[in-house]
DNA sequence: TTTAAATATAGAAATAATTCTTTAATAAAG
DNA sequence: CTTTATTAAAGAATTATTTCTATATTTAAA
């Protein structure tokens, strides 16, 4: 296929890192301002917002395949859609979470993953206690009945909120059912074949940043 | 002061950012091989653990004033602790909390920040119903009393975990009372003077890198 | 209609981070 | 005691990312 006869086709272009972090919050960003009646933003104000280079976000933004005019800058309603359908916001994406503790439990309560695109559909505990219950509509189930169910509803996104003590054991359990991507929340670090995307949020590396920057300060 | 007479001094070589998020990654890796009775890990080999180069590993621990043996690799034991000396870890450090619903209660509730130096002393909110009321072991005030408590107790850092709408007027209020460093949970990029520190966890910005990568598995 | 100011765009330069290469050290094996 | 294999350490090269610079576009004002 040549070339120019692709039409909107993906990129071959590898996205950085470093830009994906950044677009979700330009997209969260233009969301309020479309709620404040703004129709346009350039890149410069929206730079401003993040104290990042105005060049920066015209970069960012224009992985996206976003544009704008030059001298009124971009417009807000479709900056949005575009970076939703861009970040994949805008698709369905269902997911299942082990481990329905208190870190778990605030994730399926948290309203915000629906609108990015993400839907927490089932959770899993050992717990008999948690089992057989509700958080936030989503049905907690035995940790056994993981396999049939994932294999029914294809669900590419596991979320692992368990102790460290047992992550690698669910992560083995969830590469064997065939899920794609592993969202871990656990402080470990997790071995998984290659074709299988994992996540590491580890709250601790945030903290360890902060304390570093405190320390810094002091000394001056 | 001359460089020779300076024993144990802070080095003035700011350590990359990156390097500050791997190493409460090692640490955590550290204290499982001191649980299971291991002496000594090679570069290489806790390397091999996170899928990076073992010069990466070197070179991070390096900046930390560990150094190892060759042929034998570093002592685990003496490794932990020069990791939580130099992130901090083992110091006290407390923090405020304000808005105390689901991701607040689950950070408040998380055990691991206790190991890892920080304690969350107080939490705050406007809801009258959680007020008054303690969330393991940590009471939730009236927001109003913040500034009372945060001026005589000298905390330094504040956590925000209220939705969007109102996160900046809590920083606002933060950064008046003496706040040094704020960790944002909350989607919205914070407007604060140069001298406050801003640690955003933006979860959708993880959610956004997992998504692009499944993506890109699947253009293959 | 013309001019000027502001902005998007594209490419170059600079910076930061990672990976590679080499060297030196040292414990274990013969 | 000597050799060998393994490893830490230091520096160079590469790669990735950010910042800077120059150019072209376009709207608004004169």
């Amino acid at each position: 296929m040549e070339k120019s006869l692709m039409l909107e086709n993906k990129k071959p272009v590898a996205v950085p890192e470093p830009t994906i972090r950044r677009l979700p919050a330009y997209l969260t960003l233009l969301k309020q301002l479309e709620e404040e009646g703004q129709e346009f933003i350039s890149a410069p104000r929206l730079a401003s917002f993040f104290n990042l280079d105005p060049t920066q976000v015209v970069k960012d933004l224009s992985y996206t395949g976003a544009s704008g005019k030059p001298r009124v800058g971009y417009i807000v309603k479709k900056l949005i859609e575009v970076l939703e359908e861009f970040l994949g916001f805008n698709r369905k994406h269902e997911a299942f979470l082990v481990g329905a503790g208190f870190l778990g439990g605030a994730l399926i309560q948290y309203q915000g993953f629906r609108e990015a695109g993400m839907k927490i559909v089932a959770a899993f505990d050992t717990d008999k206690k948690k089992i057989g219950h509700n958080i936030a509509d989503v049905p907690v189930f035995d940790l056994g009945k993981f396999r049939d169910l994932a294999g029914r509803l294809h669900i590419n996104i596991g979320i692992i909120t368990t102790p460290s003590s047992v992550a690698q054991q669910i992560a083995d359990l969830m590469v064997g059912w065939g899920i794609k991507a592993i969202w871990n929340f656990a402080p470990v670090s997790l071995k998984v074949p290659p074709h299988v995307i994992v996540q590491d949020t580890h709250i601790y590396a945030n903290l360890a940043v902060i304390l570093n920057k405190l320390e810094n300060i002091k000394e001056k």
